[in-house]
RNA sequence: GGGCGGAUAGCUCAGUUGGAAGAGCGCUGCCCUUACAAGGCAGAGGUCACAGGUUCGAUCCCUGUUCCGCCUACCA
């Protein structure tokens, strides 16, 4: 027996974990490609495999499933197909630090073990975030669980590489790229994170190198640098500078000249001092111009950004600042090379200067621009269709403001750098014949602290190299059998952007991408658009020739009450499954979706969620409220013949079930949310419960069978209608009250009723509520006991009104708890001194013993003085020539008839004060 | 530097063809009324950032200003 004929409050411990096995093991969310809906998709953004639940997935999935659940109700063939990322260097990074703690490094490992453990540390930890999908509810079909380095979709992953390679699409070339020195790998521009930093702007003296006693002032933020200077540049249309063109400056500190060049791209004649230091192989702009120039690139920093002795004598640095810099990082010889630089009076000054600086998205290290070989996917040739695919509306952007976004980063795309020099991921599908590249393959073999030996290849630019499915048997070259495997892997966004189409079976042609694909919804955070989705669209019309999917439902991101990132180190994380034992997964899920509105960062405090739970526990009595009155007989009469109160209630749940589906279908959760949220609790608890309980409570009430059936339709249309956002809730309430069917689960989605639309039975009501609002009023105002019976007269100066009034009348004494009685105006009985009036209804309340009026006075008197405002404004109004001329006739009359009503409102008020002001007098 | 968005009640935000300022939370007062005190009822609180313009009329449209976010960028 259910525990919603006991319980007071509504226990979510006690019925999520059961009603979830309970659709899992009936098998409601596994997808069948014979299913004879219309297909309806989403694929989970992977979350990291050896991550746990955070308050952004809770947003990003209680949304997928709210949809996935909707769709599933209205007949759709739904797959909502889970999985996760095995998110390269994130993944890799944690174990490194396992390892650290234990003494081990990966090279101390070595590749094969070292990936061996990153395995088991998947296994161990990989099913941390499934099982906590699964407690926030979702409806995904496990059965499909995908994890990118699958078998099958690692399979995927050589496929399009193989293919993209044989078009010419990636190709291998050194080039300068983001590098991150602690994590010691290329990085794609994205992934590198721009943060505003105070620096400083160096002037620096170079002389000219003919002795002439003249020199050029650069400007620099990296002074060190200048060690790796190949040229200077100055702008061809300067005259301070012009004439010095192809002479040649002394670099200082080191025991070289370089030439002077003319450069318009680089060179902005109003910075700094109209001089350019350039140092190709540590600037992206310095790496152009020499290109554009033919100069020598000096790298002088090694893979871990430390000054490089042996770089540094073949760039012919100074002897003494070798041996002053040699190992340093780069923030500790810049204040050398600095002062070094002021020892020789070759520092002119220094100035503040705002610079941006690049950090690694993973580690937040500074990031590097470094020289090497590097696999990249040309890019350009891709990005058009997915621009076109946005532009003619093949795909659909959500909120359209983000638009702008993406198509404005993809026709700016550069080529993606997609090799990373780490070990856990897709290894390149590259091999290279040792015989053939011997000149190319460098290895080096070192020992680290603990003594262990490292073995570091390294495959210099000009190796060639074999791009295949599987390793290749014999160099078609010279026949050789040794073949180095290319030790890079992909960039983990390379496999996630085949996710929409490689956990469908892709490449093979299976059902599965016959149905689902192109998958309808996407559903995502912003801050992953470029780095997700672009390659999504990008790689899935490359490979599938049509979109990924068709809309794409970008969302907020969540941050702390305050508005704060939330994050570990600033302690303002709010742990869903905390949150969720605290106040259910219902409250929840009900918080975010109803907090999801467009294009906002979306500030979630506990308070709201506390605020939802109370909203599930209202819920819950009104369920048990209602269980406790459905014993009786129930008799489904045509709806014309159906009580007051129930075609009031019929026609206001048509209003939230249109509602609720137009707001879901243009993805305003939050819209759809509140309605729902209104419609139970200020519609249905607040009145319907309360209209009906008189029928309810006497058994021999003539309209109690049909009005009990009312009761059952409405709250079961409710239960189907929200279980989407509260699925747990919903159906323990659905099973426990009058139903048919399994679960509501795998019912229909309420659809409107057009014959439930009630237009009278809501006006009635309106005049209902307006009525019962001012007798509480007064009943406040003349501080009369609750218990006790509060007499009043009321009239409505519309005659038709006046007679609802009295149909209504029964309602009237039960919700107001007085003994109405319908006057005619103005024949009011002396002992009323009260009168309330608002937009046409008077009514005056009987004073009875001893109480304060000097408190209703003030409230009369303060009633009048706003409406004496709003009088003013409206004959303002009409006085005015040119509204009257030229205001449309319906707003003409709106505004006529409201000044009328407020006239008549006036009177009534006035005559209430005065007759009050007598009594009070004496 | 460029682009986009925001500024409405104490807080978080709704408010689309321009025509009487809304919700939730919080706050105040009264109520443990037989579904619910995780509740009910009543109430206080806003020159819709600022300055102009268009209009009979502007929270809404236009221009400018200030402040705040975010994205993006090669001014060393």
């Amino acid at each position: 027996m259910s525990s919603l004929r006991l319980d007071k409050t509504y226990d979510p411990k006690s019925v999520e974990a059961r009603w979830y096995r309970t659709w899992t093991e009936r098998g409601y969310f596994h997808a069948s490609t014979s299913h004879p809906g219309q297909p309806y998709s989403i694929v989970i953004p992977p979350p990291n495999v050896t991550g746990s639940l955070h308050v952004g997935h809770a947003l990003n999935h209680s949304l997928q499933d709210i949809l996935i659940r909707w769709r599933r109700m209205q007949g759709r063939n739904t797959l909502w197909l889970p999985g996760t990322d095995h998110a390269g260097i994130a993944t890799q990074n944690v174990v490194e630090k396992q390892l650290l703690s234990e003494g081990l490094s990966r090279d101390a490992l070595g590749r094969e073990r070292f990936i061996e453990r990153v395995w088991q540390w998947k296994a161990a930890s990989g099913n941390t975030i499934i099982e906590q999908q699964k407690q926030l509810g979702e409806s995904c079909d496990w059965d499909r669980l995908r994890f990118t380095m699958d078998e099958g979709l690692s399979k995927a992953v050589v496929e399009v590489f193989v293919r993209l390679f044989e078009e010419g699409l990636i190709y291998r070339g050194e080039r300068l790229i983001n590098w991150c020195p602690r994590c010691l790998t290329a990085l794609s521009d994205i992934e590198v994170e721009h943060e505003e930093v105070k620096g400083k702007l160096f002037h620096i003296r170079y002389p000219l190198a003919d002795d002439s006693g003249l020199s050029l002032v650069v400007a620099t933020t990296r002074p060190e640098t200048m060690l790796g200077d190949t040229a200077v540049a100055v702008h061809p249309d300067d005259p301070r500078y012009r004439h010095l063109i192809g002479r040649k400056v002394r670099l200082p500190l080191t025991r070289r000249e370089i030439p002077i060049i003319g450069d318009a791209v680089l060179v902005d004649l109003e910075f700094g001092t109209g001089a350019v230091k350039i140092t190709p192989a540590h600037d992206f702009n310095d790496y152009e111009a020499g290109e554009r120039h033919q100069l020598p690139r000096l790298a002088i920093f090694d893979h871990q950004a430390l000054l490089d002795p042996a770089s540094l004598a073949s760039a012919r640095v100074e002897d003494d600042i070798i041996a002053a810099i040699a190992r340093l990082p780069v923030s500790k010889a810049r204040p050398k090379i600095e002062q070094a630089l002021s020892d020789r009076g070759m520092l002119v000054k220094v100035e503040d200067h705002k610079m941006s600086l690049g950090k690694c998205y993973r580690c937040k290290t500074v990031v590097e621009p470094y020289l090497s070989p590097q696999w990249f996917v040309n890019i350009k040739p891709l990005a058009e269709p997915a621009i076109r695919a946005v532009e003619d509306g093949s795909i659909r952007i959500i909120p359209e403001g983000w638009i702008n976004n993406y198509l404005g980063w993809m026709r700016d795309i550069k080529d993606w750098c997609i090799s990373r020099q780490i070990w856990w991921g897709h290894q390149i599908p590259a091999w290279y014949c040792e015989q053939c590249n011997e000149r190319f393959i460098h290895k080096q073999t070192s020992t680290d602290a603990a003594g262990n030996a490292i073995l570091r290849i390294t495959l210099l630019q000009g190796a060639t190299p074999v791009v295949a499915r599987a390793a290749p048997a014999a160099c078609p070259q010279c026949g050789g059998q040794q073949w180095l495997r290319d030790p890079d892997v992909l960039d983990t966004w390379f496999s996630s952007g085949l996710w929409p189409f490689s956990t469908l079976g892709w490449p093979e042609q299976t059902p599965e991408l016959k149905t689902y694909y192109p998958t309808s919804t996407l559903v995502t955070g912003l801050d992953i658009l470029f780095f997700w989705v672009a390659r999504m669209i990008m790689l899935g019309l490359k490979f599938m020739g049509d979109v990924p999917f068709r809309d794409v439902y970008i969302h907020a991101l969540v941050r702390d009450a305050e508005g704060q990132k939330m994050s570990k180190s600033k302690g303002n994380v709010i742990d869903p499954l905390h949150v969720m034992h605290q106040f259910g997964t219902d409250a929840l899920r009900f918080t975010l979706s109803s907090m999801a509105s467009p294009g906002r960062d979306l500030k979630l405090a506990e308070e709201r969620i506390e605020g939802y739970r109370n909203f599930a526990n209202k819920i819950w009595n009104a369920a048990r409220f209602s269980l406790m009155y459905l014993e009786g007989p129930r008799l489904s009469k045509p709806f014309a013949e159906r009580p007051f109160a129930d075609r009031w209630i019929l026609s206001r749940l048509n209003t939230a079930i249109r509602t609720v589906t137009t707001e879901l279908e243009a993805y305003r959760f939050d819209r759809a949310a509140n309605a729902l949220y209104h419609f139970i609790w200020h519609e249905y608890c607040d009145w319907y419960l309360e209209l009906i309980k008189p029928t309810l409570q006497n058994p021999a009430h003539p309209d109690g069978p049909a009005t009990r059936q009312t009761l059952l339709d409405t709250l079961e249309t409710t239960m189907r209608l929200l279980h989407p956002f509260m699925p747990f809730i919903t159906e323990e309430i659905w099973q426990t009250i009058p139903h048919e069917g399994d679960s509501i689960v795998v019912q229909r989605y309420p659809m409107p009723n057009d014959a439930w639309d009630a237009p009278d039975a809501e006006q009635r009501f309106l005049l209902l509520e307006q009525a019962v609002s001012l007798v509480r009023t007064g009943r406040v105002l003349l501080s009369y006991p609750p218990g006790q019976q509060i007499a009043f007269a009321l009239a409505h100066d519309d005659a038709e009104k006046q007679r609802q009034l009295q149909q209504l009348q029964p309602h009237l004494a039960h919700l107001s708890r007085g003994t109405p009685e319908i006057a005619s105006q103005p024949a009011w009985p002396p002992a009323q001194r009260l009168r309330l009036v608002t937009e046409g209804l008077t009514i005056g309340l009987v004073v009875s013993g001893d109480v304060d009026l000097k408190k209703a006075l003030d409230r009369l008197v303060k009633q009048r003085e706003d409406q004496d405002k709003d009088m003013a404004r409206l004959t303002g109004k009409l006085d005015n020539q040119d509204f009257v001329a030229k205001a449309p006739p319906e707003v003409l009359a709106e505004h006529r008839m409201r000044l009328r009503s407020l006239e008549h409102d006036q009177a009534m008020l006035s005559s209430s004060e005065q007759q009050l002001r007598a009594f009070l007098k004496a």
